[in-house]
Parts: structure tokens; C-alpha cells; sequence
DNA sequence: GACTTATCGTTTAGTGCTAAACTATATAGT
DNA sequence: ACTATATAGTTTAGCACTAAACGATAAGTC
């Protein structure tokens, strides 16, 4: 049973439109955001915030999708920045953790308060049901590309 | 009238996943396809070959909604491989003309072939309809943020 | 205990992207 | 015609990402 080539050309195309919404949306995020911030390094924060710290370099990428190499690089930036800080694990001579500094803790804050107002103008002119009704699907899609994966 | 606080949540968790799908899918595509090619190159033959070629670098770069700069080094990879040839346009003398070459035609077509299976299991999971119903609501959120930037 | 394998983090090479500065050419205004 | 402004393409600096190789430590096996 082979598929339609309109339909192959439908997956494409959203796919197509996923990745030049993810650019356009993390360029405006960034460019609202506190001078030198990044996505990358606000959603280090996000996370570290949310889910609580001393999380492992390892861990974060797992959770961010992100290989190990990119996260050594952000963490380091954000270090540098006084943001978080980096301390060796004390029962395990590889690893390390990363935990969030008050610093950090307000950044993330600023940079929340920066981004509101390009959420709120969207919420002007889509309702959240509107959103809504796509995470679903979106969430499926993520959760099949990451197992595909492995 | 403010925002609730819910639904500025839910609208960020929107860009986030899209984000991670952008990454995830661009990733696997680049995997599958012949060794060298990008999903920005591949996009660019692509758009040649649906739109007609003879485009100039400028043109396309707004097309993907990129910036020039981009757009020079991904013509420069094309044109190394041999995949399309850049002449200077004759009656704007700065301005050149990108034209497709039958290598060219022929790697996008090597391309769709490789990301075909993908896109085939991916239509064993997910129906069309699914696809489809979130198509509209990406669409007006891309021309929506594109809108805003300019 | 010694050897093998797995895991954690870093580093390097390569690509893509932006933003901004720069060159060259074209167009508009006076 | 001359000047000012706009546009086309390139270049540079900086960040993010992957993939692969590497060094160090842990854990499992014999």
C-alpha cells in the first residue's frame, strides 16, 4: 500500500512551515530578551527553575534535546555570566552539577517579563483555543520523532 | 485587559515544542539525505525546481526567510558541488541569477527519494486529516510573525 | 585485581543563522 | 549633472547545533 504523493508533499510542507516558525519565533524571542541571552541559555534557566537544580550537564541536554557538546557550551556562557554555577559531584568523579544562583533566579525572571508582551500580542489575534487545539498533535509528533530516534 | 497567565504559558510551550520538532525533523531529514546535504541546500534546489530558476540570491533569501548573508554561503556549498551556477545578472550590475543545473535537478530528486521513507512512516502513525487540521492554524502564525518583523 | 565496557564531560571541525559593517551599483531628488 | 539614498551581495564576529574523537572515571566480568 504505497501513499500519496500529495500527502507526502502535505508532511513536508508542515515541516516546512514548523521550521521557519521555530526561526522566526527564537530570533523575536531573542531580540526582546536582556542583551547577550539566548533561547538556549533562558531555557537552561526555565528549566533549572522549574524542575529544581543540581541536575547533571548530561541530564539538561537529555532534557532539552540538545547533544552534550552544545550544552557544555551554553553552561559555560551562562557561568561566565555568574547565572549558575558548576560544581564536580561528590560521589561521582565524571559528572558534575549545575545549579541555578540567585542571579540566575532574576534573569530568568527578566527575561519571562520580556517575552510576555510578544505572547500577549499573539493572544490578540489567535485565541488559546486556537493554540490549543494543535499541541496535541504537536506533542504527538515531537514524542514520535524522539523515539524514532533511538 | 490582561492576559491569563495560563494561556501565555500554554502559547510558550507551543514555540517550544515547535522548536524541538524543528530540530528533531531537520536532523533526521539531514541524516537521511546524500552525504553533504543540508536541508537549507536541499530547500534552495527545491525552490528552483517548483518555482522556476534564473531567481536572484536576494530573492530566494526572502523566499526562506532568511538573511542575505545566509544565503551567500549556501549558494557558495551549491555552487562548489556543482548544483547550480551563479552569473551576474546583465542588466543589474549588482545583481546575479541562480540557475539550476541538471546535477542539481537531479540530487533534489536523489533527496525527496531519501526523505520519502520517513515521510511514509511517519504516514503510518499520523492520518493525513491529523496533519492537515494543524496546517492552517501554523500557516497564519508564520505569515503573523513574519508580518510582525517587518 | 585486571580487563572490558559504559558513561560523563570536553574539544574540534563543519554547517546554519543573525546582525552589522562594507563595497559596488542603481535610482531618486534637486 | 550631482548628490543622497536605496539595494545587491559579501564578509566578519558571535552563538547554536551535530557528529566524532578523546580523556577520565565507574561499573561489570572473569
Amino acid at each position: 500500500m504505497s501513499v500519496n504523493p500529495k500527502d507526502m508533499e502535505a508532511v513536508f510542507g508542515f515541516f516546512n512551515e514548523i521550521g521557519i516558525i521555530a526561526q522566526l519565533a527564537g530570533n523575536a524571542f531573542e531580540k526582546a530578551m536582556p542583551e547577550g541571552m539566548t533561547l538556549a541559555q533562558f531555557s537552561v534557566l526555565n528549566h533549572l527553575c522549574r524542575l529544581g537544580d543540581g541536575w547533571t550537564p548530561h541530564r539538561i541536554a537529555r532534557a532539552m534535546q540538545v547533544t552534550k557538546g552544545a550544552m557544555t557550551g551554553t553552561l559555560k556562557h551562562l557561568e561566565g555570566k555568574g547565572l549558575v554555577v558548576i560544581t564536580p559531584d561528590a560521589t561521582d568523579g565524571r559528572a558534575k552539577r549545575v545549579n541555578i544562583t540567585d542571579k540566575g533566579r532574576a534573569m530568568r525572571g527578566d527575561c519571562l517579563g520580556a517575552m510576555a508582551p510578544m505572547l500577549q500580542e499573539l493572544l490578540q489575534d489567535f485565541t488559546p483555543a486556537e493554540i490549543g487545539a494543535v499541541a496535541p498533535v504537536l506533542s504527538a509528533v515531537r514524542a514520535w520523532l524522539d523515539n524514532r530516534r533511538n
